[in-house]
DNA sequence: CAGTATCCCGTGTGATACTG
DNA sequence: CAGTATCACACGGGATACTG
């Protein structure tokens, strides 16, 4: 996806090429609140390594998304902020965001579902 | 991401999971439109597998965004469409193709930009 | 036409340890 | 604090061949 011919059949493959990554919803979406520095988004996604959120944000700021901001003190201090492109993206977090609102629920119940099922599935065939 | 306990860090998260396959923005742009056959989209899939098809299709399918119709004709004859749930996307889908629209260009230009860096940085490195 | 079935490889991601 | 550096591996995804 990312070291290639940059040629997309569509633009929501662009779109998704640059928003798409694991973690880079949930980031963006800190990151459209305030900026944040990198302990604080560490904490705020207990799951995620430290180097994913690594890899994450310099891919952001390689796509103009995000500004890293780093203050020359001891110890030192980073804060991560949506530069002004990366702003323009805010419409598109914003329906996901409430798209995700309404329908996290359905989506879990559903895959929950599709869990248990593929389970006993595999174990039925196990027999 | 598929196979996990699902719960989700924030509701981008949720969103993400359900169209963030990396044929499914395009597929659902395209069933936005209007329904398609298989054989239809390939077409206009060019560079998509029919194996990578049929699985995102049947994604798409179990998490209740699109819809398989099968007539039984000979030959076979299968059209897929959104559900009223998959229609539920359509302001992401829009956004993101809005987005996409304005500056596909403009990521394509800096990937294009980072591609020639990181392989002359590569062909630094090896002499 | 609309798929499965295999095989197989790259890379995305995690775990862990180290550092300016 | 805010990162690199390695290792190790699962899995996403491509290529190819076969089928109702």
């Amino acid at each position: 996806m990312r070291n290639e011919v940059y040629q997309y059949g569509c633009p929501v493959e662009a779109t998704l090429d640059v928003i798409g990554g694991k973690w880079k919803g949930v980031i963006l979406y800190k990151l459209l609140e305030q900026p944040r520095r990198f302990s604080e988004l560490k904490r705020e996604l207990p799951t995620i390594t430290q180097r994913m959120l690594t890899l994450q944000l310099r891919e952001l700021e390689e796509d103009g998304i995000v500004h890293r901001e780093i203050y020359k003190e001891i110890p030192p201090r980073v804060e991560y902020s949506l530069t002004d492109f990366g702003k323009t993206l805010k419409p598109i977090l914003l329906a996901m965001l409430t798209w995700g609102d309404q329908y996290t629920n359905q989506i879990i119940t559903r895959k929950s579902a599709q869990a248990t099922t593929s389970a006993s599935i595999a174990e039925s065939a196990r027999r």
